[in-house]
DNA sequence: AAGCGGGGAAAAATGGTTTTATCTGTCCAT
DNA sequence: ATGGACAGATAAAACCATTTTTCCCCGCTT
C-alpha cells in the first residue's frame, strides 16, 4: 500500500526512455528524484526493475518489463479515471487517443475530429497511424482507446463497432476509354495494370478478390501510398482499386475516375475498433457515440463508390435511416 | 495530474463512513488530515463532494456519490495492481475478495479454503456471504472479486465457470417409512408436509420443481437457514429438498436421509461467477484455477446425491475425468 | 446554559521529495 | 594511456506538502 502515482509516472518514463537522466527531463525533475523513485519502487517491491550500466544508461529486467507493461496499463487506467472523475462535475474532459489505419484517415477523420471539437470542446483527441497490424496492436498495448479499422483482422477480445461498408471500387484514368463505362468487372481490369497497395492487409485483400474469381491481376506498381497509387493512376500508370473515396475527389474534372465494380462483391466493414472491457471510460464513450450519431446522418455516405448490389457479412449499415 | 491514491483513500472512508471523524480513526490519522483531503480534491475537481453539516457528520452530494462510486473502484483497481506488480517477483500475493451464496458455503468453502492455504500460502481470502441476489450485487459492486452460486440469475456482463451440476434431492426424516427407498419421485413428495427453503431465488426454484408436473408441495414450515431446515427435518417436520449435500451428513446413523429425486430433472448448476474483463488479477485467476483443478479432481463429487438420469442445460460436467 | 459531538482553520512540526553538489565507473577520442 | 564526456549513485541541504496540534464555531441534548 505505499506507492504512489508519481514514483510509477517516473519508472515509467525510465523505463520508456531507457535512461534516467532522460527521463528526468522529460519530466522536468532532477536526476536523483528519478533515481530515487526507482529506488523506492524496486525496494518495495523486493526484484530489480533496471540493470544500470555505467555511462550508458538502464535497462528493464526481464521481470522489470513486465512490470513496466503493468504499471503502463496502470497509468492508462488512472489517465481515465481522473478523467471520468473530472467529468462528473460537468462536461466530460479529457484524453481520447485513437488509433487510425493510416490509408483511410484523411477521407473521414478530420470531419470526426471537427465534430468532436464542436461538441466536445474539452475533450482532446490524439491520433496516431498505422497500418492495419501496428492498428490493432495499438490497442492490446493501451497505446490508443479505439481504433479505426477495417473488421477483418481484430484480435479475439476486441469489440467492433461498424461505422459504414467499404466495397471496393476500381479508379481508372479518365485516358483510358474504360472509364466512360457505369462501372467495370474484375475480368475486365485484370486485363490491364494494376498499381497495387502494398500494405498488411490490404496487399492480401486485392489479391483474393481476383484470385477468388479465378482471376489474377497484372500488378506494374506496388506502393505503401494511397496517395501515391492516385498519382500514379491520373499519370497513366493503370488502374488501381481502393475501399475509400478519397476526400478531396471531385468526379468529372480530376484525371481519374471511380468506378464500381459489377461483380458481386462482399464489402469489407469499417468502423471502431475497442477492447473489450466492463465499462468504457466516459470520454471515449462519448467519442464513440459521437461516431455513430455521424454514422446515422449519413456523414459516411459520400465515402462509398458503390452501385452493384452489395452483400455484407452482416446487414447493410449504411444509411439505416 | 495532481491527486495521490492517499487522498483518494482518505476520501472514500470519508465518504462511507459518513463522518471525517470517523474516517481520521479508521485511518489513523487525525481529522484535519481527512478535511485537507476533501478540500484539495474538491478543490482540483470543481465540484462539491459532501456537504458539511455541524455536528452532525457530512454526507455525498449527488455528483459526489457517482464519485466515490468511481474512486471505489480506481481503488480497487489499485489495490489489485500492486498485488500483481508484487507477484512479478514471485509467487502471487494479495488479496482475493469473494461472495458466496450462503446456504451452500460450509458445504465446500472450506475444501477450497484449505486448498489455497496450501498452494498459494501468500494469498488471503475474504469471504463474504448472501443470498443469490446480493451475492451478484457484490460483483457488480465490486465488493468481491467473483462469487459462488448458481448459474441462473446472473447480470450480463458477468461470466460463469462452472464447478458442477447439484440436481435436487430430498431430505427425509428416517423416522418416515419412505425414507427406506432408493430414490423417490414429486408426485410421493407431493403428499407429505414439507419444509420449504425460504431464500430470494430458492424459493420460487423449489416451486416450480413441482408445479412444472402439475403438482403443489404442502409447505408446513419455511425457514431462511438450511441449517434448521435439517434440524426441522430429523425432528419430524416433513422433509426437504435441496441441492448440495450437507459437509457433515453421515449416510446412516444420522435422523435423515438423502434420497435422489427419480423423475427427470434438470440439475442447476453451481460455479464461479466473475465480472466479464479483459483481464483478471493474478490472484483472481490463480483462484478460479484452483477451484477448477479442484473440481477436475473430483473433489466436488461428494455434495452431489444423483441417481436418476441428470440431464441440465449444458453437458454434465461432474468429474470429467 | 453547559456539555458533547462533529467540523473548520491556522500555526507548528514532521516527514518525504527534490535539488545541489560531489563521486564513481565506463566508453571514446586523442 | 589518458583526459573528457556521459550516465548513475550518493549524501547533505532545501524545500514543500502533509500531518498534528490547538483552538474555534455550530447545533443538538440534557
Amino acid at each position: 500500500m505505499n506507492f504512489t502515482l508519481k514514483q510509477l509516472r517516473y519508472v515509467e518514463a525510465a523505463g520508456r526512455l531507457g535512461s534516467i537522466a532522460r527521463a528526468a527531463e522529460e519530466m522536468a525533475i532532477s536526476q536523483s528524484s528519478i533515481t530515487a523513485a526507482i529506488d523506492a519502487l524496486e525496494h518495495s517491491l523486493d526484484y530489480d526493475l533496471f540493470v544500470r550500466t555505467p555511462a550508458k544508461g538502464i535497462h528493464a529486467t526481464p521481470p522489470g518489463l513486465e512490470a513496466l507493461q503493468m504499471i503502463r496499463g496502470f497509468l492508462n487506467h488512472s489517465r481515465h479515471f481522473e478523467a471520468d472523475l473530472q467529468s462528473v462535475g460537468g462536461d466530460e474532459t479529457g484524453v481520447v487517443r485513437i488509433g487510425c489505419y493510416g490509408t483511410a484517415a484523411p477521407a473521414f477523420l478530420p470531419e470526426i475530429l471537427r465534430a468532436m471539437k464542436d461538441r466536445r470542446p474539452n475533450i482532446t483527441v490524439d491520433v496516431l497511424e498505422g497500418d492495419m497490424s501496428s492498428v490493432v496492436d495499438f490497442l492490446r498495448d493501451g497505446k490508443a482507446d479505439l481504433s479505426f479499422t477495417y473488421e477483418m483482422g481484430l484480435d479475439s477480445g476486441q469489440q467492433f463497432e461498424p461505422l459504414f461498408n467499404a466495397p471496393p471500387y476500381a479508379l481508372i484514368s479518365t485516358d483510358d476509354p474504360m472509364s466512360e463505362l457505369p462501372g467495370v468487372t474484375y475480368a475486365q481490369l485484370s486485363r490491364k495494370t494494376m498499381v497495387m497497395l502494398d500494405l498488411p492487409y490490404a496487399r492480401d485483400y486485392f489479391s483474393t478478390l481476383f484470385s477468388r474469381r479465378g482471376l489474377s491481376p497484372t500488378v506494374g506498381h506496388a506502393t505503401r501510398s494511397a496517395d501515391f497509387a492516385r498519382a500514379l493512376v491520373a499519370g497513366g500508370f493503370g488502374y488501381t482499386i481502393l475501399n475509400i473515396r478519397p476526400p478531396e475527389f471531385d468526379g468529372d474534372k480530376s484525371a481519374y475516375r471511380a468506378l464500381p465494380i459489377l461483380d458481386e462483391t462482399e464489402a469489407p466493414i469499417f468502423g471502431i475498433a475497442t477492447m473489450r472491457q466492463t465499462r468504457q471510460p466516459r470520454t471515449v464513450r462519448a467519442f464513440i457515440r459521437t461516431c455513430i450519431e455521424l454514422r446515422d446522418a449519413g456523414a459516411f455516405d459520400p465515402l462509398i463508390v458503390s452501385a452493384a448490389p452489395v452483400s455484407s457479412a452482416k446487414k447493410n449499415i449504411n444509411s439505416p435511416h
